[in-house]
DNA sequence: ATATATTTACCGAACGTTCGGTTATTAACA
DNA sequence: TGTTAATAACCGAACGTTCGGTAAATATAT
């Protein structure tokens, strides 16, 4: 059910996304959806973004900090899963689509709380490589900034290897030099 | 005038601005908006997009090519100019507004050319300085991903400076190493 | 120069549609 | 039987759009 909120939402943005298509997605009436959402759409939205970030934390962030694998696996499983996250390229990120959206907005401190945490998973394993704290964290924010701008440049070329080839150069980031 | 519609667009998307919005920008009201553009919103949207495009053009694009220019302060220049394109930081791109909106949509044609459009531009400076036709592609695709991603990484982390910081690693990308 | 015709710019009001959300009723199930 | 889940019907508000008509500006003709 919130997968298929998911994917209307990272589609769509959330004001592009009607009550009737989220209904749609899940085979109830409009009026069902306020039964499980009593707050309506931003409830919706908000349970999406939770699932997803669980997701993430489950698969992502866990497997990067793994420390039953050497940094060399775990850095190689997790873009992967990141990898998958983003159906090899061709699916865009929810931040993203709520970020872009209305102004200042309800999602803000979500969002904010979000990318810290990707931050982070990314500073672990930059850690884990030996690197100081303050490198590992500028490496971090540079692997967000590279895979949030390659799905945009990916998606706005029509060319899903542009995802593809940045998450094999992030590999390099860590494992070569 | 189309600057206020940009304004509007690119901080609350296509399906996030209103017609009502569109029409307190300019002062006239609903129905005059139709004179001026008699295909409505999406006429309205197109002419802005365009509008950037001839701005990038006129100062972006013909600063990287600018033969009066070292390869240098071509790059350098070029740099300021998208610097106050995106306000350092704080205006989002509006070829993302739109490219992430409404699954697939009217201005996918228009955001691909605007992207090869941008890439062009920054393959020509790499040859400027001296790279091959392929390395210089790969690494204007580099800055793409780079000037696109800091956009939305600085917003997310409500930090500008990750965007400012971007830009200064851009020019080391061409003229170090 | 003056009066007339034509075009351009603008606006109030209303259109049909869809929006997110609510209420009253029915169906399912314990 | 009593509680929960699902729905049909409906709501006011906002959406993008259209239209009839007015005022201002421009062109034409005398």
């Amino acid at each position: 059910m919130l997968n298929g909120f998911a994917k209307l939402f990272r589609e769509k943005g959330y004001e592009g996304t009607s009550l009737a298509e989220l209904a749609e997605a899940t085979g109830l009436k409009k009026a069902s959806l306020y039964h499980r959402f009593p707050k309506g759409k931003e409830e919706m939205a908000k349970a999406v973004l939770l699932n997803v970030n669980n997701w993430v934390e489950e698969h992502v962030f866990n497997t990067l900090t793994n420390e039953l694998l050497t940094p060399e696996e775990r850095l190689k499983n997790g873009l992967q899963y990141i990898k998958k996250l983003y159906d090899n390229g061709n699916t865009p990120c929810l931040l993203q689509a709520f970020s872009m959206q209305s102004g200042i907005n309800i999602f803000n401190q979500l969002i904010n709380d979000s990318m810290s945490y990707w931050v982070d998973a990314f500073t672990n394993i930059g850690l884990a490589f030996d690197l100081s704290q303050s490198v590992a964290k500028e490496k971090a924010t540079q692997v967000l900034i590279d895979i949030q701008g390659s799905l945009i440049v990916s998606r706005g070329c029509n060319n899903p290897n542009i995802f593809i080839d940045t998450l094999n150069k992030i590999e390099d980031i860590y494992t070569k030099k």
